[in-house]
DNA sequence: TCCTATGCCTTTCCC
DNA sequence: AGGCATAGGA
């Protein structure tokens, strides 16, 4: 293998001997080249592939990383263990759920399933119903999930975050304890039970412990910044019997405090294996130097000090562009515009992103692409397999894989006329409960549904037989649920092509459990569902999904306080540094090209029209310097502002007088 | 028990 | 704007 590519550090790092080793990486540094030279480099030194457990933070990532590595290797690559901490916990856990009292075909509950089940149990436990002001139930298991994921008690994570729940301690205890019965009952388990499952499995289990940790020779953990207590525990026991762990990060661009992942991971590694050898790379192969400056600046106004400086060898005169404009009409206007120019020039649409803070943030610029022809993928938002009526059929799927399944019986029985929410856990939870989970529906004889019991139960019936022929299963279920569609979504017609696209996601499948299981730790991307693919295509993300990628060109839209920053934010210190964080991942995504645009006026969904301020850009010092702005020149205000009041009109006038 | 109408309340990022 | 709880009629 060819280390001559590589620098000094990067060097050091690939061939670094056995220990834990911690490396530091600047945006744009090598660290993915680093990760995939050390993986081969391993493998070449003789460590079995099998051996060498891979941790990223997104399933795009390892598999974009085992890829690189196969080219330095060739097919050795494929033996390593590679993955999400999430993915690498499911495989486990199917090895060994018989040990924590489950079955090996336990069912994940992503996102909305978990919030539904604490809303059961919510019922069920009688809370809330008559206090007012009762948390909803995505703040009930957001509650739950930080306890876990940060290793904190409920009243910590009340006082810190929730100080307003404070009272209602005793009832979240309850909660948690009713919740955690509930999913072993019915073979189910939450994100946050993956890892809280692995962790036992590591530290409860002798044996288990035994096979997966002298298995994993050598342990690495991409993006360590952004990984909770959780996974880092998860780390460090599973890398305990051979000691070799090395973790790679940059604590700059730790962006996900909101889920609970704690920087002080990365920051105190050194406190945890002292004398463990620390690797840094700074020399930034990525961008050119101006892209670099205003990366810096951003870090300057940064309150955590951050010791760094990103120096490039790639000069260039070009100025990253602020482009001040006054609407979100002119915004999309001055992206298009801009990104047919770049491509007039040579930068395809495939070396070219447009990122913004929230998913929403790009609804009219992704119209304005379509009405210029431009096609585009869009990363981030809603998944395809969150649709609705893709969960009605992953719900039938469930039901043959799991009976016990309660939120899928649930469902399922919905669909029914004259079937209401009561009966239908009432049904749900009876089959769940007995030996020999089947659903009975002569018990029903006389009901109005009893017909639609029937059906069901022979669908379950004809599918049972299929649970190893993925295909076929699938195929019955959508022909099953197509009879069914249009009773259940008035918009049936729109949702009917998107069926068709579930039998070609479940075409590299051959076990459904594997399939359900990928489905729920890896969303499919509405834009992976389409079909319709164009050899040549722009990305639309937002700069969450948009970590670790890079390309030429980056135009970063929505740039004012309230959009980016995110609203939320404006008033803790702590997550304004985390959007300059994200500020700065995003800005370090652009090699060549970076436009950030910036609407002054944007109509919030309700309340104020958003002012023209933007304390990410205002607070860097010397801004004008590191920017070249641009004012397209106004757009007539041909939309109008609809129903404005008195003071709206001013804040446009004084806009209007802004931009003459 | 189910369904519909009404009014209130919140609103991000994601494995 | 849309989800969610509650009230009240079927």
């Amino acid at each position: 293998m060819d280390l001559s590519e590589l620098n000094d550090a990067q060097r050091r790092a690939v061939t670094a001997g056995d220990g834990p080793h911690l490396v530091v990486a600047g945006a744009g540094t090598g660290k993915t080249r680093t990760l995939v030279h050390r993986v081969a480099w391993l493998i070449e030194q003789g460590v079995p592939p099998e051996g060498i457990v891979l941790l990223t933070f997104t399933r795009r990532a390892a598999g974009e990383m085992l890829d690189r590595v196969a080219r330095l290797v060739g097919g050795r690559a494929r033996g390593v263990r590679g993955g999400t901490f999430h993915s690498f916990a499911n495989t486990a856990l199917r090895r060994h759920a018989d040990r924590l009292g489950y079955s090996p075909s336990f069912t994940i509950l992503d996102r909305g399933d978990a919030e539904a089940l604490v809303g059961m149990v919510r019922g069920e436990l009688g809370l809330g119903s008559t206090e007012q002001r009762y948390p909803k139930r995505g703040t009930l298991l957001d509650v739950l999930s930080r306890a876990t994921n940060t290793h904190r008690t409920i009243a910590q994570v009340l006082d810190d975050q929730y100080p307003q729940y404070a009272h209602l301690e005793p009832d979240l205890q309850r909660l948690a304890v009713r919740y955690a019965e509930r999913k072993q009952e019915q073979g189910v388990m939450d994100f946050d039970d993956l890892l809280v499952m692995l962790a036992r499995l590591l530290r409860d289990h002798e044996e288990a412990r035994r096979r997966l940790s002298h298995a994993a020779r050598h342990v690495l953990v991409d993006e360590y910044q952004d990984t909770n207590r959780l996974q880092a525990s998860i780390a460090a026991l599973l890398s305990s019997v051979h000691g070799n762990l090395m973790v790679v990060g940059d604590e700059a661009q730790s962006i996900y405090g909101f889920r609970g992942a704690d920087v002080r991971n990365i920051l105190d590694f050194g406190q945890l294996y002292p004398n463990c050898p620390v690797t840094v790379l700074e020399e930034n192969y990525r961008s050119v130097q101006p892209i670099l400056d205003l990366a810096n600046g951003i870090l300057e106004t940064a309150t955590t000090g951050y010791d760094k400086h990103l120096r490039s060898s790639l000069p260039s005169q070009e100025l990253p562009v602020l482009a001040d404009v006054m609407d979100e009409h002119a915004q999309a206007e001055v992206v298009v515009r801009r990104v047919l120019e770049l491509r007039e020039g040579g930068t395809s649409l495939d070396e070219q992103a447009i990122l913004a803070r929230a998913s929403h943030h790009t609804h009219l610029l992704e119209l304005a692409l379509s009405e210029a022809g431009i096609p585009f993928r869009k990363y981030g938002g809603l998944r395809f397999s969150e649709a609705a009526h893709i969960k009605d059929v992953f719900a039938l799927l469930r039901l043959v894989a799991n009976p016990r399944d309660v939120l899928a019986w649930f469902r399922v029985l919905s669909w029914s006329k004259g079937l209401g929410a009561k009966t239908a856990q009432r049904i749900g939870d009876s089959v769940a409960a007995a030996d020999d989970p089947q659903l009975h529906p002569a018990a029903y004889k006389g009901r109005g549904y009893h017909a639609d019991l029937v059906d069901l139960a022979g669908f379950l019936e004809d599918a049972a037989p299929l649970v190893a022929d993925v295909g076929a299963l699938v195929d019955l279920t959508i022909a099953y649920y197509k009879e069914r569609i249009v009773d259940i979504h008035e918009d049936w017609k729109k949702r009917l092509k998107d069926l068709d696209s579930v039998p070609l996601l479940a075409e590299r499948f051959t076990s459904l459990d594997q399939f359900l299981a990928e489905v729920a730790l890896d969303p499919v991307e509405a834009a992976d569902a389409d079909e319709a693919v164009d050899d040549e295509v722009l990305t639309v993300s937002t700069i969450h999904s948009a970590k670790g990628l890079e390309w030429d060109a980056v135009h970063l839209v929505q740039l004012g306080d309230g959009a980016f920053p995110s609203a939320f934010s404006l008033d803790d210190p702590d997550e304004l540094e985390e959007e300059r964080r994200l500020f700065y991942v995003a800005v370090t995504r652009a090699r060549r090209h970076l436009m950030l645009v910036w609407p002054r006026f944007v109509r919030a969904r309700r309340g104020p029209v958003m002012g023209p301020g933007c304390v990410l850009l205002d607070t860097i010092p010397h801004l004008h310097d590191l920017l070249e702005t641009v004012k397209p020149t106004r757009r007539p205000w041909s939309e109008g502002p609809q129903a404005a009041d008195a003071d709206e009109i001013e804040r446009i006038a004084r806009l209007l007088d802004y931009f003459d």
